[in-house]
Order: structure tokens, then C-alpha cells, then sequence
DNA sequence: CCAAAGTCAAGAGCAGTGCTCACTTTCCGT
DNA sequence: ACGGAAAGTGAGCACTGCTCTTGACTTTGG
């Protein structure tokens, strides 16, 4: 029984010991990070920082790659949590409310982190591959908007957007596509929904990679602004609207 | 005269072989950029491969960020001819298909050169800083696009894409960015179609980067499809119509 | 026509990188 | 108290971008 505890303490202190030194490396890694960006990482000078030898972080990431891929997984989880957070201060029947304020945790994740948010949206590394690890963090965020449509088709709260003679054909193929998307979480929404949902999606980290990426410098000046617009524009395209709102 | 002649094919043959040589030097890095990715390419390596000694390629190119810069105008150039000759290949007054032929444009160089794109659209290099020759050949996309919507509107083919209660509010703040970015070729355009147009914008590179980076893995299966009708669907949302159609 | 000036390839070398490996020290579980 | 695992150390390898000097060649001007 004591000996249970002791081992416990004992392998406890080890594993705690160790789990600090992990972070303290991964805590200096972000800042590295945010200084000089992904591939500026070098695990010498984060041993320097440290004051430990280069070669001691190998007890603890067994490559560069390695750690890149831990700081990955922390950032996508930090991403979903935000964007969660963002989801959960709204009313749960106000969706096109909880749609935007995802969007803006998206941004406001973005605009705090944004080495992290390269590292993770940006163009992959070359040579890396992204490991199984990261697969179920990375999902966080999209998990969090398709909760957002999933409940609004529910309640009825999703609309045809466009006016009757502006309205595009749907193909055949996209329909069936749709049908496909629909089997992650997206039942009871019909299939033109679902194609223009993918579609905010996509222009929702296509406007982000663009602020961050400085694709709006000399085009774009209030770009808060047209953020905000941009989000209630593709807000109203997916067809979003409050439930009490009357029905026309 | 003579000598003069004499002296022009001299430095001009010093110039041509000096051309050449960079060529190659371009053509050689632009292989090991396909093959590795933009942070694995290696002077070292592109003068293995040619044949001469590492510091010889400083003769040409007087750092690596500079062989990038020179590469990276080159991606734009091919991207923005890529673009504008899918427009031209369009009716002129066929604007929703020479809006979609543009965007087919993008997608299309993009896949087949995936590592240019990524060099150009992806996050930035760290410590890489954009020189001033990059920006006339990074808009030329831009600019193609921005000439579809202009000539759409200036023909009267821009609509209001929204049914009458779906139609989301112009905020204050948008619609003045809207009057500034107006200013950069889109006279005649109103406030909220240049918002939609911006968004269209960005929805594409989104799109593109999406399933060059591997986002859709998983996701969308059908990325073909989906595109297409991404790209539909956006055309009718900013409001393009082809000039013939009944006007309800 | 021949020397001066300019051009360019070559190679050594510097400071930095990721990573490996043998070695020592520390400290935990029995 | 002791054996052994885990953690820390430092030398070393192969690689990188980049600089600088040296020597050969080409073009130019007196």
C-alpha cells in the first residue's frame, strides 16, 4: 500500500519533473516562435535559452519535427477551444449569432497567435507530414461550426438565401458530394446548404491567411471592418437566420 | 564601327551567357522547389547539380532570399498570364464565365504547380521580406478579376443576388473601405457588390489553399465538384449575370 | 601589341544547423 | 545499500548560407 504510494509519488515526481522541463521547452519553442517564425526554430537555441546542452533535448523530443508537431497539436487545441468558448457565450438559439462569434474567435485566435495560426493553416512544411496526434485536435474548430448549422437546420433556422432568379443550379455531382459531407454530422441539411456552409467555411480561413499573410495590404485598409461584413454577408449566403424571425 | 560592334556582341554575348546562366540557375532551383519544397532548397545543391561550385551562384544571385524574390516574381508572372489568358479565352461580355474562367484559372496553375503556389500564397517565409518588385506582378490576378466586375457592372450585369429578407445590412464602416477600395478600378460598382467581390476574392485563394494544403482531406471527397460549384454559387453571390438574361 | 582593368570560377573557411553516440552523473525502486 | 534506468554532457558528422582570397581568362585602352 505505501509502497503503491511511494512508487506513485516517486514515479509522480519523475514524470512531473519531466512534463515541466516538456513544457519549459515548448514554452520556449512558441516564443522562438512568435519571434522569428517556424522554420528560424532551432533546438540549439532553445537549449541555449535554457542553459542546457543541445543534445539534452533529445531526452525529451526526438526531433525537430517532433516538437514542431507537439506545438501543432497545442495550437489547434488552443484554436478549438477558443472558437468553443466563443460558441458557448451565445445563446443557443441565436445561430446566426454563434456562426459570427466563431468566425470572430477564429480571427481573434488568429490576430493573438499569429506564428502559430502559419504554423498550423499555412503552408505545410516541407518534408513534415502531419502525424494521426494531430488529426483530432485539428478537427476542434470545424466540429464547433458544424454544431452551429447542424442546430440551426433543426430549428428550422436555415433559409434559402438568394433571390429566385439569382439562385445557381445545383450539380449533380456537388449534390453528391454534399450527400457524403452530410454523413459527418450534418444530417437533416439540405444539400445546397451544406455546399455553401463548406464554402464560408473555406472563405472564413481564406479571409484570416489573407490578413495574416498581408494579402489585404494596399487593397484592404479597415480591415476589421470588412472581417465583420464579410462574416454577416456569408452569414446571410448559408441562409442563417434567428429562429424568431419572421418567417417572411 | 567595327569596334563598336565588336564591343556590343562582346558584352552582349557576356550578357546572353550571363542570362542563360541565371536561367538555368532558376529553372534548377525551380525542379528542387518541386521536389522538396521551398525551405529545402539549397544553393549548395542547385550548384551540385549545375555542375560548379557553391559560391559561384553569388554571382548570380547575391543571396538566397534574392534567388527566392527572383522565383516568386516569376510565380506571379506565370499565375497572372495563366489567369489573364482564361479570361481572354471568354466572350467579352460573358462576365459570369469570365469571372469562373479566372477563378478555373487560379486553381488550375495552382495544381500544377503546387510548390510555386505555396512559395507565393503560402505563409511567408520567416525573415523573408517581399521586395517592392514583387507587388506589380502579384496584382496582376488581382487586376484581371477587378476588370470582370467593372465590366459587369459598367454593362449593367451586376445584380442584387439576395431575396428581399435574406439581404444582410451594409455596416457604415464597410461601405466607406467599399468607396476606398473602389478607387482602385471599380467605378460604378456599388458598395455591397465590391464587399461580395472582396469575399469572392478571398473565397478563392481560400478554396485553393484548402485543398493544396490538405484541408479537405477527410472532408470533401469530390474536390473537383466542389469547386465548380463553390465557384458558381460565388459568381451568383456577387451578383454576376450574363448581360442576355431576362432581367426577371 | 601588350599591359591594365574587369570578370568569373574555384576553394578554403566561418558560423550555424539537426542529429548521433559514447560517456558520466543522478537518483529511484527494490 | 545497490543495480539500473533516466537524464545530462560533449565530441563529432554531415549539412547549410555566406565571405574572402587566389588564380585564370577576357575585354579594353594606350
Amino acid at each position: 500500500m505505501w509502497q503503491t504510494d511511494s512508487m506513485a509519488t516517486a514515479s509522480g515526481f519523475r514524470a512531473r519533473v519531466r512534463a515541466e522541463l516538456t513544457q519549459e521547452i515548448k514554452d520556449e519553442a512558441r516564443r522562438q516562435l512568435a519571434e522569428e517564425g517556424a522554420s528560424a526554430l532551432s533546438l540549439r537555441g532553445i537549449a541555449r535559452q535554457l542553459g542546457m546542452v543541445s543534445s539534452g533535448i533529445y531526452r525529451y523530443f526526438k526531433s525537430r519535427d517532433e516538437l514542431l508537431t507537439a506545438l501543432i497539436i497545442d495550437a489547434y487545441d488552443a484554436i478549438g477551444a477558443a472558437v468553443e468558448a466563443a460558441d458557448e457565450g451565445c445563446e443557443r438559439l441565436e445561430f446566426a449569432a454563434r456562426w459570427r462569434a466563431c468566425c470572430r474567435g477564429v480571427r481573434e485566435w488568429a490576430l493573438q497567435h499569429p506564428h502559430e495560426y502559419a504554423l498550423i493553416f499555412g503552408s505545410p512544411v516541407p518534408g513534415y507530414r502531419a502525424p494521426e496526434d494531430t488529426t483530432s485536435p485539428a478537427s476542434r474548430v470545424t466540429m464547433a461550426l458544424v454544431a452551429v448549422i447542424r442546430d440551426a437546420a433543426a430549428a428550422g433556422a436555415l433559409r434559402q438565401p438568394f433571390a429566385p432568379d439569382m439562385k445557381p443550379v445545383l450539380s449533380k455531382e456537388a449534390a453528391t458530394e454534399a450527400r457524403h459531407i452530410q454523413a459527418m454530422g450534418l444530417v437533416g441539411v439540405p444539400d445546397d446548404a451544406i455546399v455553401r456552409s463548406v464554402i464560408a467555411w473555406t472563405h472564413l480561413f481564406g479571409a484570416v491567411s489573407f490578413e495574416l499573410f498581408g494579402r489585404y495590404v494596399d487593397i484592404v485598409e479597415d480591415v476589421d471592418s470588412m472581417f465583420e461584413q464579410a462574416v454577416t454577408d456569408m452569414t446571410a449566403f448559408i441562409g442563417i437566420v434567428s429562429p424568431d424571425r419572421p418567417p417572411k
